[in-house]
RNA sequence: GGCGGAGUAGCUCAGCUGGUUAGAGCAGCGGAAUCAUAAUCCGCGUGUCGGGGGUUCAAGUCCCUCCUCCGCUACCA
């Protein structure tokens, strides 16, 4: 059976619809699991939301609205958005689901178990009014030296009874932990953490709350319920049918990445793996935090109104085309800017007058020219485009080595030059000419050449462009069990293909141009 | 304040352990071609590599200092 790889989203907080960020992570892990799956691994991909919490809770009161209606409609825009986007989840895990519970009971008593849990106090600032507690460094201050919370409201030094987690003692655990290779990337973010962990004592955890009840009940402790965040990373256990430890759980634990976003990085590399090593579970292989999306180099607020809707650039522009501009723009890991001018013209440079023109006009000189027939392929000394090596072997090797790395954009940047050199090939031997020449062989040759190339780049890029790949290589022909990585090193196929009687027809344009609307958003 | 990152052509950025005339894409200008989605191909960049100082035969690339921006500096999520 194939070697297993599962990866998870971070889920998302539903107290207001999705947003172009969420929609960016889920683009990318959307893509990340179709290339594994692509290189034969069998992936699980699981995503949800994120509902319990203090936020939620007043979110909805302030709607007038039950909580967990209010919740299931939030989290559906999330599924919906999910779907939208051509993102292939295989679990949409939500916290308020009975089995979510049951998993985090069991976390919880795991916890317990190992005497990493015991009853304090926490004290802290603490705001009636927002029903929270404030860090020291949150406050600012009111007249007449009034400690007031980020709100404005006013804060007074409270003490709340509160379950503790033996955070600290697992200090060197993490360290270690986080300073092992490839746990942690991008490397900017190890460093974060690592300076977290080494640079103080670390503090044992509030891992539970009396103030408010919308959550997960603590078993056995009557007005606590869990801390989001303990129920939260639960998820990712949830979501592969944990507490059963049989089964997918047995198959898929460890993960192999968790993609999250850079500001729950300490979540994720220091809270999640002491609880794991607490309840006996080994920790993710890994986890990266991506950058955030600025909208104009702006930072998104509801104050700028510069909130973007994904669907709403998805429906303009196309999902292909979205998904394709925020992972070849946005170096992975770092931040990125994003408006409609960027993603018109990234997307009609290279998807449009790139790789759809390179296919139009190759394709349609095989069906004008050869009645559809695909061209013998003689004399292979134009077999190599632009480099001593063929390009299938250039793409297998730099291609999927740097989407391997999760150096995404590197990767479709290869992808491009490639198709560069496709093109020159085409101006550099003209098959337009060689048919006015009569040199129907080397015109032949040449087109093969080219429907090779177009096939092999077709196949490489299908992660990020699914649609539209998968549309280009129904017009070519190529068997839906013929489209993996695999495929690429096959050398006979094409042999195959061509004598299997197939004929193509008038190709149709994968990537029309896109306008930029008058108003610009 | 402390720790870390960044400041390179109009814009977005590459430039690993120092070494030929500092690169790419986009935009702009000129030309070619006409198979194709008015798409493609070729040619064109005198940039204080944030400022200043230093090490070296040689620095964008190392050291010091200053300026600017950003991140982290624990329990809202």
């Amino acid at each position: 059976m194939a070697d297993p790889y599962y990866i998870t989203t971070a889920i998302a907080y539903p107290n207001g619809k999705p947003h172009i960020g969420h929609a960016y992570e889920a683009i990318a892990a959307d893509a990340i699991a179709r290339f594994q799956r692509m290189r034969g691994r069998d992936v699980r991909l699981v995503t949800g939301t994120d509902e319990h919490g203090l936020k939620m809770a007043q979110t909805a009161r302030a709607a007038g609205r039950d909580t967990l209606e209010f919740a299931t409609e939030m989290s559906n825009y999330f599924r919906e958005m999910c779907d939208a986007l051509n993102i292939g989840y295989d679990d949409f895990c939500r916290t308020t689901e009975p089995r979510h519970h049951a998993a985090s009971e069991t976390i919880w008593k795991a916890l317990e178990e190992a005497g990493d849990l015991y009853l304090d106090r926490y004290e802290g600032w603490y705001s009636v009014r927002d029903e929270a507690f404030y860090g020291e460094s949150e406050l600012i201050d009111g007249e007449g030296g009034q400690r007031l919370s980020p709100q404005g409201t006013p804060v007074e030094w409270t003490a709340e009874e509160s379950w503790f987690f033996r955070l600290s003692k697992y200090r060197d655990y993490l360290i270690e932990l986080n300073e092992s290779p490839g746990f942690l990337e991008p490397e900017g973010r190890r460093n974060e953490v690592l300076s977290f962990l080494k640079g103080q004592d670390l503090r044992d955890l509030s891992v539970s709350r009396t103030s408010f009840d919308w959550g997960v009940p603590v078993p056995g402790s009557d007005g606590h319920v869990m801390y989001v965040w303990v129920d939260a990373l639960t998820t990712y256990l949830t979501g592969i049918g944990f507490p059963e430890r049989d089964g997918d759980f047995a198959r898929y634990w460890p993960a192999d990445l968790h993609l999250i976003g850079k500001d729950i990085v300490r979540f994720h590399a220091v809270y999640w793996p002491a609880i794991l090593k607490s309840a006996g579970l080994p920790p993710p292989k890994a986890i990266f935090g991506h950058g955030f999306l600025l909208h104009r180099g702006e930072k998104m607020s509801k104050s700028l109104g510069n909130v973007v809707d994904p669907l709403e650039l998805a429906e303009r522009f196309g999902v292909d085309q979205l998904r394709y501009f925020l992972l070849r723009e946005v170096s992975f890991g770092q931040d990125g800017s994003y408006s409609a001018e960027a993603i018109v013209t990234r997307c009609n440079a290279e998807l449009a007058n790139g790789f759809g023109n390179l296919a139009q006009r190759v394709l349609s000189m095989i069906a004008k020219n050869f009645d559809g027939e695909l061209p013998d392929f003689d004399g292979g000394s134009v077999r190599d485009i632009g480099t001593d090596e063929p390009l299938t072997a250039q793409l297998s090797k730099k291609f999927v080595d740097q989407f391997e790395k999760l150096n995404i954009s590197q990767g479709i940047e290869i992808w491009v030059r490639m198709i560069d050199g496709c093109n020159q090939f085409i101006d550099a031997n003209a098959p337009w000419k060689l048919r006015k020449d009569g040199k129907i062989t080397e015109m032949k040759c040449v087109l093969a050449t080219l429907f090779i190339s177009i096939r092999d780049l077709a196949i490489a890029i299908q992660p990020i462009i699914p649609i539209a790949t998968g549309r280009l290589l129904d017009q070519m022909g190529v068997p839906a069990d013929e489209r993996s990585y695999a495929a690429l090193d096959d050398q006979s196929w094409y042999e195959r293909h061509r004598t299997s009687g197939f004929r193509i027809a008038q190709p149709v344009g994968i990537f029309p141009r896109l306008e930029l609307p008058v108003e610009t958003v």
